[in-house]
DNA sequence: GCTTGACCTGGAGTGCACTCCAGGGGGTAA
DNA sequence: TTACCCCCTGGAGTGCACTCCAGGTCAAGC
């Protein structure tokens, strides 16, 4: 697989990739005899973990900081276990500010609705 | 109350008071004799608003537009209203995403826990 | 009367996460 | 063989949301 199909795959760009690779977020893939990076599947499975922790709201300094331990292999298994229990309860505590919030929009929406309602009625009675 | 006073309200920085000021997220304040900005409660009601919208993902481009709107006046209620429910529906997504994501955390937890059991019953048998 | 602290303005600088660009090489299809 | 597309590198540029700074004003306390 080519860096351009990797892309395709995990639906970032080719740009994304090599800026990835860069800072370590990304294993230096293998290179064909042109140069250009060839990738196998891991490459995905692993973005697509990325993708994961990215979209619950993880820094790319704290991503580089795991892929480095995974890296070094199982001996670092247990501190890779506490990163990602504290990146849950992080999780856990965004996930109740949000529905807290999703709360204070529904009152925000229904009071608009009864101003609307209000206008409606006025409106009605002229 | 001071712009002091109302960043120790707030938890927002003097500077980030006047960035909002500046770009029109807050209305421009009253004045003392002396040019320094005098805010009432109404201020610090619409900041918390604010930091609602800002918990939950809006950007600054949109909150900008939504105070726009809430300085024309009730006429725009319906425009108001609108923008809350579309907002509303990208907030129930992403709690529904982090959900997900929380799911699959805890997967990885588990998997770790149990390589740690592994090594430490082949620990123990050596 | 002088220092201290909070405030003012306009503008430059920061950190994050990309995103784009110039200049060049390689493989394949008409 | 020429056109086209994908790939390469190093480095500059972007957008967002602040954050900091220089140089200055003003009121209050010692």
């Amino acid at each position: 697989m080519k860096i351009g199909d990797l892309a395709r795959a995990t639906g970032l760009t080719v740009d994304t990739l090599r800026y990835y690779e860069d800072i370590g977020l990304l294993p230096p893939s293998q290179r064909d005899r042109s140069g250009h990076r060839i990738y196998g599947a891991e490459s995905l499975r692993w973005l697509e973990f990325v993708g994961r922790l990215k979209a619950t709201g993880m820094g790319i300094a704290d991503m580089v900081r795991y892929a480095q331990l995974r890296a070094k292999g199982p001996s670092t298994n247990g501190e890779r276990r506490r990163l990602m229990e504290a990146h849950r309860a992080k999780v856990a505590l965004k996930i109740a500010e949000l529905s807290e919030n999703l709360g204070k929009l529904d009152e925000k929406i229904a009071w608009y609705r009864a101003e609307e309602s209000a206008t409606d009625i006025a409106e009605a009675a002229e």
